[in-house]
DNA sequence: TTGCACTCTCTACATATGTAGAGATACAAC
DNA sequence: GTTGTATCTCTACATATGTAGAGAGTGCAA
């Protein structure tokens, strides 16, 4: 048992892209990055970024006057979390309605329907020889 | 542009999956049947009833001293707005990954992988004959 | 007409989330 | 020392969400 689901707010979202982008990074950083998106003050984006650091989203480390964040889950993690929440609540845990969907759903070219064919037949040959 | 995205919470996921269950419904009725699994009084499910008919997400009728719920929104809107959620914000909107990481996470077997392989073959004839 | 049994309405409160102002601090430049 | 300027801390408030108790309305059975 790895970790308790990570999920994340819109709000969170937006914020830890930002931090995954630069490191290590000081609110100040942050808050000018997403300004012209979300027009969030110094004190929103604090506040936030504070709060996940109290979730075990964020890291922050405090060197004289300025405190550096880091992300504490990656990337795949998160995309993990977001999936397992879609996956439990709206498909019951079956895999196989969910990507029907998501193919039933999405305006997927050609060649991206030959890519995961491929990614398919990949995985399914892996799965014997194991 | 058909509905604004549908968002559910958990509880909301709970609560709507008993709707869908037996459609034309009463909030006693939902309590007693979620009983075991969340032992919420019946307070706590008619208010959230309550507050989802205020967000659209169901309908109730009331006849003499019974409320009737039913679901304003099918199963296949909410799963697409669950999607819609993880897509924009963990994938950046990208459906391959997503799709990919689903791949990568679940532990399909063989049979699924198969069906999930036929079908995109059926998608990409589809795709070629439009 | 009294009393259950069922369903409802109203109100309440804790925690979570979105959003931000006001004032304190630290450091560099003058 | 005084003044800026960047950065921080604290506090606050609105809305959303989870959770539920107390008491009122309705109708059947005795």
């Amino acid at each position: 048992m790895p970790h308790s689901e990570i999920e994340l707010t819109e709000a969170e979202w937006t914020i830890i892209k930002a931090v995954w982008e630069k490191q290590p990074c000081a609110a100040p950083d942050i808050q000018e990055r997403l300004e012209k998106k979300t027009a969030w003050t110094y004190s929103t984006v604090r506040t936030i970024m504070d709060r996940m650091v109290a979730k075990g989203l964020l890291t922050a480390e405090k060197i004289r006057n300025l405190t550096l964040y880091r992300s504490a889950v990656t990337r795949e993690q998160a995309q993990r979390g977001e999936l397992a929440y879609a996956l439990k609540h709206a498909f019951n845990g079956a895999l196989t309605p969910m990507v029907q969907c998501l193919l039933d759903a999405g305006d997927l070219s050609a060649d991206e329907l030959a890519k995961l064919e491929t990614l398919i037949k990949e995985k399914r040959k892996r799965a014997k020889t194991k």
